[in-house]
RNA sequence: GGCAGGGUAGCUCAGUGGUAGAGCAGCGGACUCAUAAGCCGUCGGUCGCCGGUUCAAAUCCGGCCCCUGCUACCA
């Protein structure tokens, strides 16, 4: 029976490229799943967009003397071009800046407010009076409370590395203005998560299935308890607070940007005709909701969404929130400003999608940090793309081109118990495989896939059609059209993986139409079928381009 | 400080009670269809340290050392 799955992906902030660290640790997992899910045969849909409010835009905008509208577009473009890019398939990825946002997000704001989820109370906040407006605490500097480190940010000491409130700063300093900010006393709307403490216990507690590290955090911060939020901010830029008197205020970014998921799902619901759509994945119990995200979003999305969730009721609680750890690039933890980091606009001018996204999905961060090197990227192209998976094609089609005139080798013996082992091994791999993606094992399902091109390899070895077609033809017509059925089967295999040559290694084992339609499953190749002229997938890299791009980094 | 993850062959890592594994690097071999790729064999580890449970521990328990991350009213 066909299942609904949906994979909610991580919100991307508008004001920057996107890095490989972000891709390893959501994107392309999300893809990956999708990919899988729909080939599956299941009803799968995989939303996101920018997530387009927020002070940061407000003041990268004024920086440049531009508009918040501006900063975001250039953004979001750079958002979708990489997707394209890189073969990340969304079903819609749209924006919180859209008006359907905003009308989702209201609603569910004042249906929390109705039933006394949302109380408004008055705070304390830091106010720049040269600036003219209050501070988020990370732009407010100055002495460290706890050592005598001079610049701490009012969120975190960077020498340190306590947190703090920034009330607590000595001799605190507008970052917008370098005017001293003052309290001022101003009135917000709290989200009472307090109310949703014992529910969510009871709701965390037996997913036994998530990550450990997701799981044992959030029970971690519920048995701590969860303290209430305020949810509004005197700002102008984000989605107003549906109340009377509330025309200064918008809704805080955070409260908003996660149900971009459901406004997002509803959108895409509308553009296909028919609206009421998105209940299937919102609304049928039956339904998994995945959330594709890095490890400091974990909170976000274990504790604040499904407490707005349960306060607002009906909707679907998240399945899975299989959180990524870090990637490290070199030893180091990326930076956006020293500029250690892998921009993705930039790898996709100068490199090919798959290998990055095989180096990735090898290494992926899930169960803990992992480090990236250009040498292992280098490597692993080489060996085992290029040697393992790409060669096979290659030396597959290669001598069947020579010596059976370019066709499908048609044979009247029967297969050999070799042959029919190695068939019946990619057979099951697909449940093998499947099985692991499903449970978001992704390094385990590649390396599967990746074991058969190396059993092939072995099998041709071991048959040795290039002799055997000089004094036993019908064997090497054998073991050639059983080559190419194995081939037919990986690249099946390795398509949510790699989507860009997968289709290729299709066709060249004589495999017509389209790969993801044919299913999660061994498509047969018909003796006779005529074969195209052999290309490689991959290209084998220089080891100098390791130095070349080390080189890039912290430039 | 608290919590979590990790410390296994030169390197990157898998392995959660029963004679230590993979890939890469090194060495040797047979082969030669292929982007000199592929295949086979081999060298190599007191599984962070100490103690405990057990017929049996990398695997369970306790203590300690080291690394990384998180510690949410940043986005």
């Amino acid at each position: 029976m066909a299942e609904t799955v949906l994979a909610a992906v991580a919100w991307p902030y508008a004001n920057s490229a996107l890095h490989a660290g972000q891709i390893a640790g959501a994107y392309l997992p999300a893809d990956i799943f999708s990919r899988y899910h729909r080939m599956r045969g299941n009803r799968t849909l995989m939303v996101s967009g920018s997530d387009v409010h927020g002070t940061p835009v407000t003041i990268r905008a004024e920086e440049e003397g531009s508009t918040p509208e501006a900063v975001i577009e250039r953004a979001h473009a750079s958002f979708l071009d990489t997707f394209e890019r890189f073969g990340i398939s969304f079903d819609l990825f749209t924006s919180t800046g859209t008006p359907n946002h905003a009308e989702v997000t209201q609603d569910l704001f004042l249906r929390l407010h109705e039933q006394g989820h949302i109380y408004e109370a008055e705070m304390t906040m830091l106010f720049d009076p040269e600036a003219e407006r209050f501070l988020p605490d990370r732009y407010v500097e100055g002495g460290c409370p706890y050592c005598d480190y001079n610049d701490a940010r009012g969120d975190q000491c960077d020498e340190c590395g306590r947190t703090m409130d920034a009330l607590e700063l000595i001799a605190p300093r507008s970052r917008l203005s370098d005017a001293t900010p003052e309290p001022r006393q101003t009135n917000h709307c709290f989200l009472k998560l307090s109310d949703f403490n014992d529910q969510l216990l009871d709701w965390v507690d037996p997913q036994t299935h998530w990550r450990p590290a997701v799981r044992n955090f959030t029970l971690g911060l519920l048995r701590e308890g969860l303290h209430d939020r305020a949810i509004t901010r005197d700002i102008e830029w984000g989605v107003p607070v549906p109340l009377d008197g509330w025309d200064e205020k918008r809704i805080y970014v955070w409260f908003e940007a996660v149900i971009g998921y459901l406004s997002a799902t509803k959108e895409w619901a509308q553009n296909s005709g028919q609206p009421d759509e998105w209940e299937a994945w919102w609304k049928d119990p039956a339904a998994r909701t995945v959330y594709f995200q890095g490890k400091d979003n974990v909170p976000f999305h274990t504790t604040i969404w499904p407490a707005m969730l349960l306060g607002y009721g009906g909707l679907n609680l998240p399945y899975d929130v299989p959180a990524n750890q870090y990637v490290t690039i070199s030893g180091s933890k990326a930076s956006s400003s020293r500029n250690w980091a892998i921009w993705m606009p930039d790898y996709l001018d100068r490199h090919d999608p798959d290998p990055l996204r095989y180096g990735l999905t090898a290494m992926m961060p899930e169960t803990s940090d992992t480090d990236f090197t250009w040498a292992e990227y280098v490597r692993r192209n080489n060996d085992e793309l290029v040697a393992r998976w790409g060669n096979l094609v290659h030396r597959v089609l290669t001598l069947t081109r020579r010596h059976f005139d370019a066709r499908v080798p048609g044979t009247e013996a029967s297969p050999s118990p070799e042959s029919a082992a190695l068939l019946a091994r990619v057979d099951a791999a697909f449940e093998e495989v499947g099985a692991h993606i499903d449970g978001l094992r992704l390094r385990a399902a590649l390396q599967t896939a990746m074991g058969l091109a190396q059993e092939a390899n072995r099998y041709l070895d071991e048959r040795a059609p290039w002799a055997a077609v000089r004094e036993d033809r019908e064997s090497a017509a054998e073991t050639l059209s059983t080559a190419i059925q194995v081939i037919a089967g990986l690249a099946t295999l390795l398509q949510p993986f790699l989507p860009f040559t997968s289709p290729r290694a299709w066709a060249l084992a004589g495999c017509e139409g389209e790969i993801e339609a044919a299913g999660w499953r061994r498509t047969p190749v018909a003796p006779g079928t005529p074969l195209p002229e052999p290309a490689p997938l991959f290209r084998k890299l220089d080891e100098s381009l390791i130095d070349e791009e080390e080189a890039r980094l912290g430039q």
